[in-house]
DNA sequence: TACAGTGTACTAGTAAAATATAACACTAGG
DNA sequence: CCTAGTGTTATATTTTACTAGTACACTGTA
């Protein structure tokens, strides 16, 4: 997997795998690859798969047993609101960060429209 | 100047001065405050705000005179272009992580639009 | 009971970022 | 010439992220 090295790797696996459950990948109460598993997929240290799961179950999004492995939870209410907050939380940063380059609300709507317009003609 | 923990300092600091070229709170040609005080304004050390400039100065956005200080380039259509980069780079990130959520392209602007609404409503 | 598969914990080491501190180099003005 | 203000460079130290390696704890099955 390619990391992104401005930003600690333990927290990209986090994101990595909270979409995977948001597109259903990882379906609620489904088992989770195994932490050393994921270590090779992800080309990681299994530590740092750890702390990135470490973080997940104090969040309550997944839960742990000990000898039979990690499983996505099933309250899915936990899930739709995680997702809300991801989305309200990229929504937010992308519009500050664009509001601090000076756009108004509505030049921001418009890139962004133009943006996805330009990248339809190429690819995806 | 609190600072996003997720990310280096020195990043950061580019960030925000590249802000304040785009709003024109540093027009071209002005001169930038003195590295030791940008250290104090940004509660931040000295090296850490010369490793932010001199990334800065091998973009060709800032130029350094020794002695006098360092100043915005007046290659305006530096600072231009390095706006719509920036913004193509916010777009991009945004669009990406929302995609990956599983949002379509449609549901991206009305979100986008709803968060703006709400927005509105609130403060700013 | 033995064993394979799993999560968990600990120690040690490396690298990058940031800090503290100091010194050096240049410019402008008295 | 001296000095204040500026950029530049260097060394040592601390903190954090990450890695490597090892060991321990629990589960299920043969």
């Amino acid at each position: 997997m390619k990391f992104d090295d401005k930003v600690p790797i333990y927290y990209q696996i986090k994101n990595h795998l909270y979409h995977e459950m948001m597109t259903g990948q990882l379906a609620p109460g489904e088992k989770l690859p195994a932490v050393r598993q994921l270590a090779v997929d992800l080309t990681v240290n299994v530590n740092t798969v750890q702390r990135a799961l470490g973080e997940m179950i104090t969040e309550g999004i997944i839960t742990s047993q000990r000898g039979k492995g990690n499983f996505v939870t099933t309250e899915t209410p936990r899930i739709t609101q995680l997702k809300e907050h991801l989305i309200m939380d990229q929504l937010e940063r992308a519009y500050e960060q664009l509001h601090a380059l000076n756009l108004s609300d509505e030049e921001i709507i418009a890139s962004l429209k133009q943006y996805i317009a330009q990248r339809g003609q190429q690819d995806d």
